[in-house]
Formats: structure tokens, sequence, C-alpha cells
DNA sequence: TCATGCTTTACGGTTTCCCGTAAGGATAAC
DNA sequence: GTTATCCTTACGGGAAACCGTAAAGCATGA
């Protein structure tokens, strides 16, 4: 079993369960930090004594307070670990379900495996430990199941992201087109992005703007 | 102490540490739902077999799943638990930070307590239990403690939220006045629900109807 | 009864969205 | 070099949003 694992979780009692079952599991070293900061920074320490962590275990979103931090989200905490120690094996454990956001997980930031937070979610956690001690890949928690070649979100990129994030925020077409210039992205006429917004009205069935936000929204895409 | 709380909290990795504070806190009788029917079920039960509960701590969104429920959240777990037996004390144990959400749960549905799931939520749990069996009354966790009198957000009300729904399900304002005509809900004219989504715009720094929508998501009003 | 103030509704002008069509420009095949 | 095709951009007309102002409806109190 793992020799030595962090935890990223800011909820003191979702972290409790965790720890348990690390500690059912025979794992000597347990590590818990509440912020994502303290983890990077923990990982780097533990690097540098050459006592790595061979396993992380990190919740995606993480409340803010008073403390002023630099990491705001498990995805930021993975991408920026992966510079530092990209061996590192990872399980998300968070409560988000949708398959967009959990696909860009296992293919940009390298996971090893999901596991939602649910009504059986802590036999679900131990299961993905062990599997991915096992080396087995990109494993999934039995309730989300999705196929993994479905194209259908794929093809939603990066560029349709951004205009969904520039509409969400206020952004009428004029100032998306002008934002785009200015930040060297194309297409960036009005009518380019216009389009491409059509296009996703059709995708998501959505009868105008502000019914194409709240899909996006329910989708986790902004 | 109590001497018979129920529990109605969705994932398995928090309902354990709940459990855990109230073993602490030798609570004879605990008793654990995973969804919202049951728990109104149960008692429902208890009231019949002259044992009734004496706490209920919930949590407020609850995941669905194949299961086909009438209850779908804690909101209405209160409400319905307060027909059948209104003197049950009542704890609330969510996530949610909205200060206009937590004051409805006081004003409307007349809970005894609202812990926030955060760092520090099991020892605010612990005072929470306490402070409600010595029948203090409003019980907030201290990272919360917005001012009770303040107006500003009480005014949002549910006329507004219907709108905001109309809003992200892409319906226009014609047909969200038609809409409200046939649903008798007044005012109902195009110019009444568009001064009122100009002050929901106003209140919340939107510059349209799609930022609107988007502020609205994030607040969790829709 | 009338005056007053508040809420609701109506109206008009401007901006932005919405949607179809077409022109310009790059690339690849022939 | 020409043609075909795709992608990007431009344009224009109608719909809806946006925003200020004014009228109508409806209470309340003198």
């Amino acid at each position: 079993m793992f020799k030595k694992v962090l935890v990223a979780e800011d909820l003191d009692s979702i972290s409790i369960a965790v720890v348990q079952v690390l500690e059912e599991l025979q794992v000597p070293v347990i590590h818990h930090v509440k912020y994502c900061d303290e983890g990077l920074l923990k990982v780097k320490k533990a690097l540098a004594e050459k006592e790595p962590y061979d396993l992380m275990i990190t919740d995606l979103s993480f409340k803010s307070d008073h403390r002023k931090v630099t990491l705001n989200s498990g995805d930021e905490l993975v991408e920026a670990v992966n510079k530092v120690q990209p061996e590192l094996k990872k399980i998300v454990f968070s409560i988000e379900d949708k398959s967009y956001r959990i696909k860009t997980l296992f293919n940009e930031l390298g996971i090893n495996a999901y596991v939602t937070k649910g009504r059986n979610s802590i036999s679900e956690l131990r299961n993905a430990i062990e599997s991915t001690f096992n080396n087995e890949e990109k494993i999934l928690s039995s309730d989300l199941s999705f196929n993994f070649n479905d194209k259908a979100l794929i093809e939603i990129e990066s560029y349709d992201i951004s205009i969904l994030k520039l509409l969400s925020q206020g952004y009428i077409l004029e100032s998306i087109s002008r934002e785009f210039k200015d930040s060297s992205i194309t297409p960036n006429g009005t009518s380019s992005i216009e389009k491409r917004i059509n296009k996703l009205k059709i995708y998501f069935k959505a009868n105008n703007n502000v019914h194409l936000i709240a899909i996006a929204k329910d989708f986790g895409l902004v």
C-alpha cells in the first residue's frame, strides 16, 4: 500500500472520513491540509527532503476566507504539483459530477482516479485508492461511468469556453471581439463570434444567450 | 443532552463525522438517513410510536439519483416536518453561506441553528447542538455572523426568483408576462417585469440579462 | 369627495441580439 | 493557374432588450 499520502480538503467534516479510510488501509504517514497553497508547499518540502509523497487525494473546490491564497482550486493545485512532481499519483474526490469537467481532469491534468462524493463514496474511495496503487488507469467511481470516447462534450473547446466566460461576465459581442483582438485570439470578428455562439445555442438547444449561459453554468463549463 | 436525534445527510463522508459528534455528546439514539423522504418517514413513525425525536440535523442539498423522491431538499424536509412535529428542534448543516438563504430558513422555516460546513465546522456543530439544547435562539456559526436586521437581501423574494427562473429557461419578457398572467401572479405587465429585472441588475451589479443570470446561478438563486 | 402618493402599465427611442445572405481570403486539389 | 471549398468577416433587417418618461390604476388619508 502507499507509504505517504497527502489529503487536501477544506471541510473538516469530510477530511475526517478520508483520513479514516487511509488509516484502515494501513497507510503509515498521512498528512492533511486545508488550503491548496499548503498542499503544494508540503509536496515541495517532502521532495526536497527526499521523502516524497506517493499519493495525493484532493478536493476541487475550496472555500475562500480571510486568508490570501494563490491556488484557489484543486485543479490549480494538481497543475502546480505536476510541475514539481509529475509522477505523483493523484485522486480527485469532489462533489462535481459533470462529465466535461472530469474529462479535462484526466486528459489535461493526468489524474489517476476520480471519485464523486455521494451516498457510498467512502467505499468508492477505498476502491479507487487500491486500484490506483495497482496502477490501473482512469478510475471512475461507479455512479458516473460515462463514456470516455463520447465526442459530444470534447468538441467544445477552449475557444467556446472563452466566449461563454466573457458572456457570463456581461460582455456584449463587440466587447468580446475587442477582447479577442487584444489577446490575439482568432477568429475575432463580431460575426464569427456570433456564429460560434449560434452553434453553441443549437448544440445546447438554447433559445437565446441568457438561456445558453444558464445551461453552460449547469454543465459547469463556466 | 438530547435523547434521540435524526441526521439527514446524503454524503456518507460527512455523516460519519456528524454521527461521531453526537456520539461524543453521549446521545443515546442516533438515526441517520440519506434521503429526505426517509427522514420525514422516520419522524412520523417515531411520533406515532410516542418516541419522537428531539433534534434533527439536516443538510440542504441532496444529490438526485435513480431513486424517485418527493422531497428534494432540506428546506422541503423541514417544511414537511414542521407540519407533523412543529416543536422539533432543527439544525441545518450545509455548505451554503448566502445570507438571504439562511435568513429565510430562520424566518420562514423556524430552524434553531445554522452551521456552515467549513474548515472548523465540527466544533461549530458541537457548539450549536449544545446551544440549541440550552434553548438559545437563532444560532449561527461564527464564520457567518451577518446582521439579521440587514434588509438588503431579504428583499429578494419569490417573485424575483420566478422571473430569474423563467429567464434562465430562455423565456423572453413577453412570455414571462403571459406566464404570470396564466398563473395569476401580479404584477405581470412586461414593463413591470422589466423594471423588476432592472432592479435586480442594479442590485447585483449586472450589465445585462446574461450577466444577471450568471450571477444568479452563482448565488444558487436558480 | 378629492387630493396625494405609490404601484403598475404603456409608449418610444436607442442599443444589442438574432439570423440569413453574401463578399473576401486562405488553402488544397486538380 | 484555376477551381472548389472552407473559414472569416461584413452587412442588413427584424426582434428583443434596454432605459427614460409619462399615463393609468389604486389605495390612503384629509
